[in-house]
RNA sequence: GGAGAGGUGACUGAGUGGUUGAAAGUACCACUCUCGAAAAGUGGCAUACCGGCAACGGUAUCGGGAGUUCGAAUCUCCCCCUCUCCGCCA
């Protein structure tokens, strides 16, 4: 969330951001709520001053009749409370409601546009490979060298799962192995999260954990739901939290599950892998200063594409426009892949800086050296979305026989130093 | 899952209805003393919000929420968390 403060005095720029942004919120509608609770505050808080030395008088009352008169007093003050209270109670109940629609402000060199259509291109890295034959989507090659089984998939679990097998499911421990390598080594600390969390946590990431947009699991007669990323887990790490400048900024890499409903994502550019319920992410998680956060979400994104680099996979780098932002970046910026099976570039990793948006509600604070404090700047991305990541290593590497090459950085990983996945018949 | 114990400021720890935002100690900061250090002494030391140019004033916070009461850290209820024992398991 925004600082009301910085909304009060500047009311237009945040309308205009949330225009930019594409997001629905009534500005002004706030203002004037927050100049209503600011009212109703003062009055109930002068309602309990009179309380508390009424609480002092009757302490030094001479007589019985001294104190009923007090007594008396304070109940008329109760009475008023019982009705003033309530009324700034449900402004209050508004009020955050309102504060918490409005996004995050916007970088300023963020492409200005609707939708993913005006993301702006940046760098490509790699050739697209030129397939000498009919190249295949990754679900037909898959399947041929039994790397998955969506069928059985969703006899047990539904559509939109699968269960990797094989060298599929070696991948992906290679996959995840080589990603945790190279951030330890790169001094991220390495982390196992839960994979749910409550959903106060979830809130307070800017994921809103029920209601029809909600892309998230509930986890019945519990406060828990699946986590979506382990964004939602490594923020909650510290939240409540008070951080020594010295400490940052503190970088974490973390591994868990990722579930997503999904609901209503169907079609053909969701079919196999990319679009699923469940996925294995390693994402990058960064506590920083303010006046940091910038940096290291540059950093942040070159890790990305030495990641993908290394994987020999053709991937270019986007900037997020203002209408893709989603509420808590303050910018953002894609690695998209080639991939056979979308025809072109597929999402294989995100990093945002949401500056103090998060670290807000979270309450994530720095310890300066003077002595004051601030909202640390909260920043994530991804190391390597498993599910995505299959995609793209399989579709790229796929040979005219029906082969796939396994990249060289992921032979290390793989029993006996695999160098490439052929059938088995 | 069952049975107990407990959650108070950076930490230890008093406090069972009214001068308790909170004793005391430790830690920390400043000063005094000292050639310097230690020791000792003196003072300071929470956060958030509201009002105010400021000085300052007000409100809230003793795990969280609701309640009883003129008044709650103290009483009641619900929830969360931690610890111990038992059970169950990977």
């Amino acid at each position: 969330m925004l600082d009301i403060k910085f909304i009060r005095e500047n009311v237009e720029a945040v309308k205009k951001n949330c225009v930019d942004r594409g997001v629905k919120c009534d500005v002004d509608r706030l203002v004037a709520l927050d100049k209503e609770r600011i009212k109703l505050l003062q009055e109930v808080e002068e309602l309990k001053s009179m309380k508390n030395s009424l609480n002092d008088l009757i302490k030094s009352a001479a007589d019985q009749n001294e104190r009923k008169e007090i007594i008396d007093k304070g109940k008329e003050v109760k009475t008023k409370l019982e009705i003033k209270e309530p009324e700034l109670k449900s402004v209050k109940e508004e009020f955050e409601k309102l504060l918490l629609a409005v996004p995050n402000m916007t970088h300023p060199d963020s492409p200005i546009g609707r939708t993913d259509e005006d993301n702006v291109e940046i760098e490509v890295y790699g050739e697209i490979p030129k397939f000498s034959f009919s190249a295949k989507n990754h679900e037909e090659i898959m399947k041929k060298l039994d790397l998955a089984d969506f069928e059985r998939a969703a006899k047990v679990s539904g559509s939109k799962f699968y269960y990797l097998k094989n060298e599929g499911a070696l991948l992906e421990l290679a996959l995840v192995n080589f990603a945790m390598e190279k951030l330890f080594q790169k001094g991220f600390v390495p982390v196992i999260t839960p994979d749910l969390a409550r959903n106060s946590v979830i809130e307070g990431i800017g994921f809103s954990p029920r209601g029809e947009e909600s892309q998230i699991y509930n986890v019945e007669n519990t406060d828990l739901s699946l986590v979506g990323t382990a964004e939602i887990t490594m923020g909650g790490y510290h939240m409540d939290e008070v951080l020594p400048e010295e400490e940052l900024p503190k970088k974490y890499v973390a591994l868990s599950h990722c579930f997503r409903t999904e609901a209503g994502a169907y079609g053909k550019h969701s079919s196999g892998l990319y679009r699923v319920h469940q996925f294995t992410k390693v994402e990058m998680f960064a506590y920083a200063k303010p006046e940091e956060s910038e940096k290291l979400h540059e950093e942040l994104k070159n890790i990305e594409i030495e990641i993908f680099r290394d994987l020999g996979i053709p991937f270019r780098v986007v900037d997020i426009c203002t209408g893709d932002l989603g509420g808590p970046a303050y910018r953002k910026y894609d690695l998209e892949a080639y991939m056979v099976s979308k025809g072109g570039w597929g999402e294989v990793t995100s990093t945002s800086n949401t500056t103090d948006y998060q670290a807000r509600r979270l309450n994530v604070k720095v310890q300066r050296a003077d002595g004051t404090r601030e909202f640390a700047h909260l920043l994530n991305g991804t190391a390597i979305a498993v599910s995505r990541a299959l995609i793209a290593v399989i579709e790229n590497y796929q040979q005219e026989d029906g082969s796939v090459l396994i990249p060289e950085v992921l032979r290390k990983w793989m029993p006996g130093g695999l160098e490439i996945i052929s059938s088995k018949k």
